[in-house]
DNA sequence: CCTTGACCTAGAGTGCACTCCAGGTTTTAG
DNA sequence: CTAAAACCTGGAGTGCACTCTAGGTCAAGG
């Protein structure tokens, strides 16, 4: 099992000393465990629960969120309803938004299209301003 | 030409009046006239730009991108190519997110699944902990 | 006439997710 | 042995996009 300082743990988890005693400090690692002179050192289970911060994060879940989450795996019976609820929940909103995305794509794509063969302006603008009709 | 008052234009835009003199202090709005005793009215024209506003949010842009391209809007010939430029980085970002969010949409939708049928325990959470190998 | 409601301003406060700082200790390399 | 690097703490500061407050003006309805 090793064990990582606060620097190596940030670099293997891509973010930074600080944002790690961060989420420390609201509550989102709670089991770090320190040396003698008070220094943290993060085992695989730590550097997991960072990647899952992370990855919870990409998908568009606040911290709060992940604590809600965090908490869950650490008692699993109570609260499955209640993750369930996050978890549909954000799916249609991930549902929405890839479809969303992909009206934007079609009309970015034309518009940069547009813009780069028209002689006299660029159609990006007009048709933020006037959305497919 | 009807113009509304700050009010009545918040609601037709769906945003607050403070939000729209906020958007007024910051720039994004310039041209609000005003009545004999200081009052906003918004013309057609102001209303298109709080929904050109809005619409290029939803789009990913933030305030201050907005403001390029409101900026734009007024100068086309000088900011084309950053104009294009800023569309297509939005475009390259559109595409990346709609990928991640179709990944994010088959795994939630699976994992919601297991978790309503499983009978001990919902895999979300070690899912997320440990992303598809 | 007078109250009510919509509006005005400048500026403070909010929530999120960091990010930085000052001042201190400990470890490690030369 | 010493100097630099890495760590510690509590707390302040940042950037974004609002949101709210206090104190004031103004127009319309009862």
């Amino acid at each position: 099992m090793t064990k990582l300082s606060i620097g190596d743990a940030a670099k293997a988890t891509s973010t930074s000393a600080d944002t790690l005693r961060y989420y420390e400090k609201i509550g989102l690692l709670q089991m770090i465990s320190r040396d003698s002179a008070g220094r943290r050192f993060f085992n695989s289970d730590a550097l997991a629960r960072i990647h899952f911060i992370r990855r919870a994060q990409g998908m568009g879940f606040s911290l709060q969120e992940i604590g809600l989450l965090l908490d869950f795996r650490r008692h699993p019976d109570e609260a499955r309803a209640e993750v369930r609820d996050l978890a549909k929940r954000k799916l249609d909103s991930i549902n929405a938004q890839i479809i969303e995305l992909q009206e934007l794509q079609q009309e970015f794509a034309q518009l940069i299209t547009a813009c780069s063969d028209a002689e006299d302006g660029c159609p990006i603008i007009e048709n933020i301003d006037q959305p497919k009709t």
